[in-house]
Order: C-alpha cells, then sequence, then structure tokens
DNA sequence: TTATCTATGACAGCTTTTGTCATGATTATC
DNA sequence: GATAATCATGACAAAAGCTGTCATAGATAA
C-alpha cells in the first residue's frame, strides 16, 4: 500500500510545485529517479495532463486542470452537496456554470445505483425557487477577476436612459432575487455605486488606470466601510396587522426597520432615501388595509397621488 | 496496483450490501478468504465503521454512515462545489444542514494551500444573498421524509387568525424569498394546499390515515396535473410595460401565465381561482402604473373597491 | 455436539515494485 | 561543437509486498 499512498502525495507534490524535475522528487520521496518516472507516467495514465520539457531547464510541467487528491464523502454529506449544487439551476447566469455542472454529473455517475435512486426520488421533492429573468450577465466571470485580483475595468453600461462608457474596479458580485450585482468603485463618478451586471454592455481589462488598493474592502464589509455616503433621507412609519407583519417579512430591506408586537402586528419605521419614496408609496398602497402610514407627509403624499392615478385609471 | 483496484470494488459492494459474510465475497472476488480478511481490516483502517458478529447467522456489517468511492475533482470543480455550499448560508433552515457543514469544512480541508487561498480571496467577493428571516423552519426534514416516502403528517398549523389542526400528505418542499413553503393535499380541506413551513407548529407521523398514492406529483408537476381541479375559476388578463413584466417574473405562480413580447413588454392572462381574487386585487394594484387589467369585470370590481377604501384611509 | 462464523499467525510461493546500470535523445549555454 | 542538464526506456536482479494454505482458536445458534 506504500505505492498508492505515495502516488496520493505525488499528486499533491505535483499540484502544488506546478513545475520540477525528477531528481527534485526523488531526493523529496527518498526513492529513485526511475521510481518517480514511473510514478509519474501512472499519473498521466489517471488523467493527471503532464508535459515534459528534456534539456536544462527543462523538466515536469502540470498543465492546466489540476486533479486533486480524492476525497471520500458519506452518503449524507454527497446528498446534501449534490442538492447544493442543484440548488444554483435557477439562476440563468453564474461564474463557473460550466464546472458546477460537469461536477454534478461527476458525483452523480459515482454514486451507487441506490444512493442514485435516494437522489432521484429527492430531486423532485426540494427545491430552491430563485425568480428567471431572461437578463443575461455574461461578463461576471471577468467581473468576479477583476474584483480578486485588484483590476479596473472599462465598461459599457446602460443606465435608465443613457449608455455611459466608464472605468470602475469592482469590489465583488452578488445576486439577489434573480439578478446579479456589482459594487464597484467608479472612477467616472469618483463614488462607490451598485451596478446591475445585465446592464453591463462590453467589459475589458483596462491596464492603463492605476487600480486602488481595495484589498480590504469586500461585500461583507463595504456597507460599514462605506456608510456616512447616504443624502437626502426622509423619516417614515407605518403601523402593520398581523398580515401586514408577514408580508413585510418577505422583503429583505425590511428586517432592521421592523419592530414585531407579541401579538402579531408590529410597525415599520426608520430612515429611507428620498430616491426611493416611490417604491415604498406602492408598497403600503400593495399592502392595502394591512398597513396604515402615518409618516412622512412626503409619503403620503406619494401614495395619495399614486391612489389618485389608479382611481383614473379603474374609474 | 490491482489490490487498490479491488479495495475500491470491496468498498462499494460493501455499502451495497451492508450485510454479508466473508466467505461470500471470497467467492466474489474470486480470492481467498483471508485475502479478504485482510482487505477489511485495511478498509477498517480507512475509517469504514465494519462490525462483526461470529457464530452462525454472523457476519459483517456496516454501521451507519456508508463512505463513498473518493471521488476526484478538477480545481474549478471544486471551487464551484464549494460556492454552491456557500450559496446556501443565508437559509435559516435547511433540511440537511449539518451535513452540508461537515463537508464544506471537508472539502476545504484537502484542498491544498494555494487553492484554499483562491477560496479565501472569493469567498467575500461572491455571495448569492436570500432575504433573511426569523422565521424557522424546524420540520423540512419530516415534511421532506414525508413527501419522499409517502407518508400522511398530522400537523398544527397557525393561519392567518386561527389555529387549526389537520392531517397532511406532503408533495414536497421549497424555498423562495427566504421562507419554505410545503405544497400538500389537505385532508382537511380535502384538496390541495401550500402551507408555509414556519407556521407548522408540531408535525408528527400519522400512521392511521391512509395515504394517497402521489408519487407521480411533484414539485414540477404539481401545478399541471392539478388543473382542472379549481371549483369557480375567473378569467383574467392585464397588459403589463417592462417593468411589470420584471416585476412578474419574480413571482412564481406567473410562469404559466405570462407572455413576454419582444420588446420587453407583455401580458399576464389565465384562469384564477375565485378565492384568490382579493390576492390578485391586491397585487395589481401593488403593480401600479406598471399593469393595465382588463378583464375580469369581478377582478376590476374588487380593485376598485379596494382602491375606494384607500382612498377613504389616506384622504 | 455440530456447523457456521470470525480472528490470527506462520510461511512458502507468487507478483509487484524498486534500484541500478546502460543507452539514447534533446536542447540551452558557453 | 562540447558540455551539462534533462527526460526516456529497457533489462534484470533484489527487495518488498501480496496471497493462499494450513493450523489453531474462540463464539454462538440450533
Amino acid at each position: 500500500m506504500a505505492k498508492t499512498q505515495r502516488l496520493l502525495e505525488l499528486l499533491m507534490t505535483v499540484n502544488r510545485k506546478r513545475k520540477f524535475t525528477v531528481g527534485e522528487l526523488a531526493q523529496e520521496f527518498g526513492v529513485s529517479q526511475r521510481t518517480i518516472l514511473r510514478d509519474l507516467q501512472e499519473l498521466s495514465e489517471w488523467g493527471v495532463p503532464l508535459y515534459s520539457e528534456v534539456g536544462p531547464h527543462g523538466g515536469y510541467r502540470v498543465l492546466k486542470e489540476r486533479i486533486l487528491p480524492p476525497i471520500a464523502f458519506s452518503e449524507e454529506e454527497a446528498v446534501a452537496i449534490f442538492f447544493a449544487i442543484q440548488s444554483l439551476r435557477h439562476y440563468s447566469a453564474l461564474p463557473f456554470a460550466a464546472e458546477a455542472a460537469s461536477a454534478t454529473s461527476k458525483f452523480y455517475a459515482y454514486m451507487p445505483p441506490d444512493v442514485r435512486e435516494r437522489i432521484d426520488e429527492m430531486r423532485h421533492r426540494v427545491d430552491f425557487v430563485t425568480p428567471k429573468r431572461q437578463a443575461d450577465s455574461p461578463h461576471l466571470s471577468i467581473l468576479l477577476d477583476a474584483a480578486v485580483n485588484q483590476k479596473v475595468l472599462a465598461i459599457a453600461y446602460e443606465s435608465r436612459e443613457k449608455q455611459t462608457n466608464r472605468r470602475i474596479q469592482p469590489i465583488g458580485i452578488y445576486t439577489q432575487n434573480g439578478l446579479w450585482y456589482c459594487p464597484a468603485y467608479c472612477f467616472y463618478t469618483s463614488s462607490y455605486r451598485v451596478f446591475r451586471c445585465d446592464r453591463i454592455q462590453t467589459a475589458v481589462e483596462c491596464a492603463e488606470t492605476e487600480p486602488l488598493d481595495l484589498r480590504d474592502i469586500h461585500l461583507d464589509n463595504r456597507e460599514s466601510r462605506l456608510a456616512g455616503e447616504e443624502k437626502n433621507s426622509i423619516a417614515i412609519r407605518a403601523e402593520l396587522t398581523r398580515v401586514g407583519v408577514q408580508k413585510c417579512e418577505a422583503e429583505r430591506w425590511s428586517a432592521p426597520m421592523l419592530t414585531i408586537r407579541p401579538d402579531g402586528t408590529g410597525s415599520l419605521s426608520g430612515q429611507i432615501a428620498e430616491s426611493d419614496r416611490d417604491f415604498f408609496a406602492t408598497f403600503f398602497i400593495g399592502l392595502g388595509r394591512e398597513a396604515t402610514v402615518t409618516h412622512s407627509p412626503e409619503l403620503l403624499a406619494s401614495m395619495r397621488s399614486y391612489l389618485a392615478e389608479l382611481s383614473g385609471k379603474y374609474p
């Protein structure tokens, strides 16, 4: 069994170094060069893409795709992983979509038949729904790469009516409600902004612009790091019935503003951006009798004009 | 290498049979009993939980946790799987949460250091946001198990105002917008209904009630299979602006009713249950100027009375 | 008691792996 | 063009590892 063990370690060493010579490994493993050569050939047969060059400064190389040492999972773990990958199936765009697909099929293929049956039975009984959008986000990989490696990108962005060209330095990407977003520093407006990835028409690396050092700013801390950037905010407040509370809970933004009383009713209060006023007006009108807005006057005004408009539409 | 091969096959055979004798395997693999004994000991050392009983009717057994044959992934696949598991982190409740966690840590531990670094760098730069809810759904595993194995459950359910006890037979579970739902046949109302899992207060198996044969009904087909069950249905139709289309796409029920035109606008039309009329009235009012409802008169009447009520509320 | 199991050690024989040596081939560098 | 650093391969004997057989022993259900 010593050989199997050595081959696995060799696999890891080889993956770590990417470039090496036979003599080097022979010494490291305390075996003869001949043995290493035979081992490397075996790894090749396993599918590890080794490539060798003769002559001084020659040696072995591992091309692209590395193969990691095999991992044994328990049945339960395997099922969990399988469904984790499945949970991504509703996303129309993903960075690493292809890899996820090949990983699932590999996974599925390696399962013994009875586990496969179990998976099949569960497959149509658990689902992770995400709104489907036709919006495609083809630049996710580039954006992600730029975020990880601190690169500046030149993008063509279509916001509402106008189309602009700008340079941005991405902080990361995230998906919410079926759309992908990319928070980034925008050199055009000299501020941090969130871009919708499906509206990015082109994205190419821009080597001329010196990147900022944003290594310490990432998705989980950007809000606190960049706080204080808010502009005109208005205070709102609404009383909610029990049903109203339940409907509010469905909205992601509501969490910090929502207070729930022991009897199930509650209230929603906090500061909102002036630019979001219309959004909140329609939201509360949608809640109908389940909410009673008491603040602010501006919000109530928006709601009234909205109601007037609708009353005109459905007389 | 013959031995390594045999051990892997042995691992699978052993997992398949769960109970077996040494003589049996010796014959199957065409080697001596002694060899099998030695092999089994080696599998034990690998961590396979084997247990043996001597005497007639004795033999070997595999306890609980089976270990699947090791799978080798490429680096890209591994990263993809890792993030697939990560994508579940915003869910406050999951069936198989524990297994997913142990799978990630195992995964992470097996990665060579440089891949681990790469993962660390990406970890805070990709995210899958799902609304966080305080709503906990502790019965997911039971519901899922009941759906897979065709069992009837007795549940205590808190709907709106009243609390009811009913027997249901789950079809599956799905999560949407941060909440878990369970479509099921309800013996109490003798109809198919969707339950919100966080409102299920208790769930226990109910052996007395004879389960229906719902094996062919699952999440992906239940809508079409159960069509025609509707009683008083009314035809509705609405024109949607581009924004209206996008908002509708976020709703799971809209898919079969939604038609999207090349320019991004669209329409929503189909049959709805009379009992859902209020729901649709508020829904369309919430869409405001992004939707123009043309049918049916009943729906329009609901909307008008709703608007009148609101206008009275916010004069 | 008997038949059916696992469990272990010893050892010879067989198979696989390894090291050594010899021989070639390629290529960067001086 | 010589030199040194590399990979590449074959042959063969020595070493190591694996396997089968046999002997022995203990447990237990029928």
